[in-house]
DNA sequence: AGGGTAACCTGTATGC
DNA sequence: TGCATACAGGTTACCC
């Protein structure tokens, strides 16, 4: 479900809602959201007790609190992943696998990971200095910056990609290429600039690309301003409320709605054990 | 090395 | 109602 602007609208909720708390306990009601998790799950519990939220770092996708100089707490949201910070006896929530209790002074808050279908985790890790100076965990010293960071290389992005005979929407996908962009945004990039997803990178002029990965950004920013995309009961933000920019889609689960700039009908094709959306007329394959 | 595909899971919607 | 199928915001392991 989370990509990179669902994953910062919850950073943004935990910064606004328990930074400076403290974890005072632990409850894991599915060991299987632990399964990044190197130690056991009471190992885990361990850890985390005691230690101060001070801070919520997000690179891409994933989203860590960092818990000493070399030691963080991270977290993926996977497809249907959540984080939901409620009052302590608030009402159960379904496919609720975490709950970490914390608290400030008289405050007690409930932190807690719902997951539906279990692609995501917590997990304890080392932090390490990544090649641009970043501490990041190990576990992702493979993910590419994202088109938010300040360290992001725009023209070294476009090289890499211009390279590439793979799709362009592949490339995209591509966590170690440049982070953050899901099937979402990949679509509505593509829509943005009028490009087929299948076009191989290297039949890409340089130009477009630079457009083209500039376009994503642009699409990544306008999606946080709007508290990400909700269409289901899949992704919240911590308080449990919807974003926004679900009615800012132009291509994705548009299927068989009217291209909003020539009127033709919106196509999904089954792609990559999932779906790719666009617009036949604007998105016309190179020939 | 790079590209494509299947696997990991659960829940909901749809059609017969 | 019951059953089968399709589909869902991701990542990774494993083929070629």
């Amino acid at each position: 479900m989370p990509e990179l602007p669902e994953v910062e609208t919850v950073r943004r909720g935990l910064v606004a809602h328990v930074e400076g708390f403290s974890i005072h306990k632990v409850e894991i009601f599915d060991k299987r959201s632990l399964k990044r998790n190197l130690g056991s799950p009471k190992a885990f519990a361990r850890e985390v007790e005691g230690l101060r939220l001070s801070s919520f770092e997000r690179r891409g996708k994933f989203l860590w609190i960092p818990l000493s100089d070399s030691r963080c707490l991270v977290t993926h949201l996977g497809m249907s992943g959540q984080v939901l910070v409620r009052n302590q006896n608030s009402p159960e929530d379904k496919c609720e696998r975490i709950r970490l209790g914390v608290s400030r002074g008289k405050k007690t808050l409930e932190v807690r990971f719902i997951d539906q279908r279990l692609f995501g985790a917590m997990y304890l890790d080392d932090l390490v200095t990544g090649s641009d100076g970043r501490k990041i965990p190990v576990s992702i010293t493979h993910i590419a910056p994202d088109p938010l960071e300040s360290t992001f290389d725009l023209g070294e992005v476009v090289t890499t990609v211009s390279r590439r005979s793979a799709g362009i929407k592949s490339l995209l996908l591509n966590q170690e290429i440049l982070s953050g962009i899901g099937n979402i945004y990949a679509d509505e990039t593509l829509w943005l600039t009028r490009t087929h997803y299948l076009t191989p990178g290297s039949e890409i002029s340089k130009k477009k690309l630079r457009v083209i990965i500039e376009t994503s950004k642009t699409v990544l920013l306008e999606a946080v301003e709007q508290g990400g995309t909700s269409f289901d009961e899949q992704y919240k933000n911590v308080n449990g409320e919807s974003g926004y920019f679900s009615q800012s889609l132009n291509a994705y689960g548009q299927t068989g709605l009217p291209c909003p700039r020539c009127q033709t009908r919106i196509r999904r094709e089954a792609w990559s054990n999932r779906g790719s959306h666009f617009c036949p007329r604007c998105q016309r394959p190179k020939r």
